[in-house]
RNA sequence: CGGGCGGUAGCGCAGUCUGGUAGCGCACCUGUAUGGGGUGCAGGUGGUCGGAGGUUCAAAUCCUCUCCGCCCGACCA
């Protein structure tokens, strides 16, 4: 048996981590423990429940087949409540005119150090550069300045699914990778509130699957100015707390004003007769999603997968000795299949290997739910139900399996979430200064809730101090008035937290 | 981008200091006994030592350049 600590190069694992979780590293060979290096665990299990692997050019990954089954349920939760909000999905290409990019200033600035160029076709050198994408707003709104002329085109619900490129220094798998997929919203309105609306309509769709689908807990708020995106004129975000207890920003929703429309000549024939630019948004979400699940969920025997988005929800672990019992578990497996498939994504492991070595297998794999079936169960008529989260176990009567085995699903997704929620608030404290603030930062971490003035030299102080910066002003917060954390002028609380 | 560390079989590593032609565990293959938490035994397959150049009779080992990854920090709409 290889020693996981000896694996890992290290020479002895923290004495604080070892009492609490010697259990658990009985049964895990292969990731390192979540207290002692959480990068390290985070990779680890990316790689091991084979959702990514590395790709030969720096910053790139290779989104394996089990990590793009995620990725396709996650884009049904968020296609389905697009398409129920109204929009529409389209297509713009990869490449973009670098005359394009250039035409708004705020945007230029905010990504020239990011996109990646296209300087040749074939062997000959392009008149034109042309980036890739690091984002459409540019390339769509050039179409929606021709497509647009009348009121009664408007608004415009458009929605990109695509791939993106951003040229970044230092990248971690799903977390912030060079090439990443997610989809854009962009959208066109007639009226500032109608745009406002939209923006603030899809971030609470993003808060509606993240917490539903996802069963992680975020906070919907504001952008403060400097974190805003570069040419919106607010952007909103949802956060959520990662286990570690780093902040990572979720969602965003920009309410882009006409920016975009004046510098891209996107007009219309108001109803009274006035030519008029219109109001636009634009909202995303990414595969670094995918990352939000595995840190908020995970623990040390590997990934853990919130029930709705899981490729597999659950997983049957045939077990049996001689051929008599192999046929008489397969048949009762089939049937047991037959039952489950139309309420749930069920699959049975009939591979040569032990069952012990399965389980480990597939609650690495981060499947909510196994179920275990073996000669004593098929003699008694029931199947042995073993869950993820909670690793508790169960026998379940064969009869009552249909119903049974959905409703503990769903009960599976909704404890992720209360757990994810309870661990969240456990990890939110209050400072008043910005030395309390530093310590909790550096202690504990998590979110703080700290009074701030809105000035941003008054943040900047605070980031370059504590490193925390400020994830959202937040819908919901105390209205009291309280002294700005770093001058001490009439403030009222925001939500600090070190960042991914 | 800075500091530190690493790249040797699919995975995890030893070998590098002190040059002599590559090894261990797991995985994999075959057989056999097994199978309710990573199964035992026996036999086997597999490596241009990240890449390029140099020094040398001889390079995984020494030198130069380069690519990739990890940790910490800076940066990040």
């Amino acid at each position: 048996m290889s020693d996981e600590t000896t694996a890992h190069g290290q020479d002895a694992r923290g004495a604080h981590a070892a009492a609490a979780t010697r259990d658990e590293a009985r049964f895990v060979e292969e990731i390192v423990d979540k207290d002692e290096n959480y990068s390290r665990w985070y990779t680890d299990v990316v790689l091991k429940a084979e959702l990514a692997d590395y790709a030969p050019v720096r910053g790139c990954m290779v989104i394996r087949p089990y990590g793009f089954a995620l990725w396709e349920n996650m884009q049904q939760g968020l296609d389905r409540r697009f398409k129920d909000t109204g929009h529409a999905n389209a297509y713009f290409p990869l490449l973009i005119p670098e005359s394009f990019l250039r035409k708004e200033a705020e945007h230029v600035a905010g990504f020239a150090p990011q996109v990646a160029w296209v300087t040749h076709g074939g062997d000959e050198e392009l008149e034109e550069r042309l980036a890739v994408r690091p984002t459409s707003e540019t390339i769509i709104c050039t179409m929606y300045a021709k497509w647009i002329q009348s009121w009664r085109d408007l608004p415009v619900l458009v929605n990109q699914w695509a791939n993106v490129m951003r040229w970044e220094k230092v990248t971690r798998l799903f977390l912030r990778t060079t090439e990443f997929l997610w989809q854009e919203g962009h959208t066109a309105h007639r009226t500032e509130e109608e745009a406002e609306e939209e923006t603030l309509r899809m971030l609470g769709v993003y808060q509606d699957f993240i917490e539903n689908d996802l069963a992680i807990p975020v906070v919907p708020g504001r952008k403060s100015e400097s974190e805003k995106f570069a040419g919106a004129l607010r952007t909103y975000s949802v956060e959520a707390l990662m286990g570690d207890g780093r902040a990572l920003q979720a969602g965003t929703s920009h309410n882009l004003g006409q920016h975009f429309a004046k510098v891209f000549d996107i007009t219309f024939l108001d109803k009274d007769g006035q030519r008029k630019h219109v109001w636009q948004t634009s909202w995303g979400v990414s595969t670094r999603l995918v990352g939000a699940i595995i840190m908020v969920h995970g623990d040390n025997r590997g990934l853990v997968l919130p029930p709705r988005v899981a490729p597999i929800q659950v997983i049957i672990v045939p077990i049996f000795r001689k051929e008599a019992e192999r046929e008489a578990v397969a048949a009762f497996v089939a049937d047991l299949e037959r039952d489950l498939r139309p309420h749930i994504r069920v699959q049975s492991d009939w591979r040569e290997q032990t069952p012990g070595w399965k389980f480990n297998e597939w609650e690495l794999r981060g499947v909510p739910l196994r179920l275990e079936v073996g000669p004593r169960d098929v003699a008694a008529n029931q199947v042995v139900a073993v869950r993820r989260d909670t690793h508790e176990k169960r026998p379940l009567p064969r009869s009552g399996v249909g119903s049974a085995v959905p409703a503990l699903v769903e009960d599976i997704q909704r404890s992720l979430l209360d757990r994810a929620r309870r661990f969240r608030d456990e990890h939110t404290a209050r400072a008043a200064t910005v030395a309390e603030l530093e310590e909790v930062v550096e202690e504990r971490r998590g979110f703080v809730w700290a009074p701030w003035c809105g000035e941003a030299a008054c943040e900047a102080a605070v980031k370059e101090r504590s490193g925390a910066t400020i994830r959202n002003i937040p819908f919901d917060r105390p209205d009291d008035r309280q002294a700005c954390l770093v001058c001490g002028r009439e403030g009222s609380a925001v939500l600090f937290a070190k960042a991914y």
